[in-house]
DNA sequence: CTGAATCCCTGCCGATACTG
DNA sequence: CAGTATCGGCAGGGATTCAG
């Protein structure tokens, strides 16, 4: 952040911090792009515990579709958070790991339950 | 969680980190929640800066429909943002103001912004 | 000026079944 | 073991209309 306008935390001096509709390239928008969706937070939460394979995600997760958790992880690899890795061989073998980026959420999912963890109580 | 066995920040050591499945309760359900749908990180922006009458976020934000506008001051009055305050007489006059909770989403929001701002660039 | 009610359309999610 | 294909239900979001 490059600027404190107004006195609170205040957004990046930015252009896309001033877009009057909702835009993609926007990194708020990429980042909760990232985080949308039923499901998606426990992956990650699973996967910031270590590397996992497609089984090890349903043990952990047993009310998740295989298809949805397909859904999530393509999702997820898509926005350069996790990193799938196949081991040749029978019975196929397939981990998925956090990349370096994916690693990085742990601090948003920290600021966002910090931040739901004292809903109701408004102290300030 | 109870350990913090990779080094990665992890997650509080509370009961909800341990769900197998969303829970509405879990406090990074409720923090995106709050946050979850269209124009609404924008309505927040646009409130940080200070506090906005119906019309004049309308104008801040012309794409954005009565009905989705509505929706949206709703649903963050609801997760405890916002407060609206009617003023009496005609015109009628509301304004809607950020609570002390709600102006704490301003860290939330530059998390966000940071970890999309380097999305694609592995290594920050 | 500040909304709420309605309608419709789309996209998400879950269940089931099937493939390499 | 690790997924994809397909379908149906439901909730979200936009346009329009109406009301306090």
């Amino acid at each position: 952040m490059t600027h404190q306008t107004v006195g609170h935390p205040g957004l990046p001096d930015d252009p896309r911090a001033e877009v009057t509709e909702p835009d993609p390239s926007c990194p708020v928008e990429i980042a909760l792009a990232a985080l949308r969706g039923r499901w998606t937070t426990l992956v990650i939460r699973e996967l910031l515990r270590g590397e996992r394979g497609f089984t090890e995600l349903r043990r952990a997760l047993p009310e998740l579709s295989d298809k949805v958790l397909s859904d999530r992880l393509a999702q997820l690899i898509d926005a350069g958070v996790l990193e799938r890795h196949r081991r040749s061989g029978w019975p196929a073998r397939t981990h998925y790991r956090l990349t370096p980026h994916g690693r990085r959420l742990g601090p948003v999912l920290q600021a966002l339950w910090d931040w739901g963890a004292t809903a109701g109580s408004d102290r300030g």
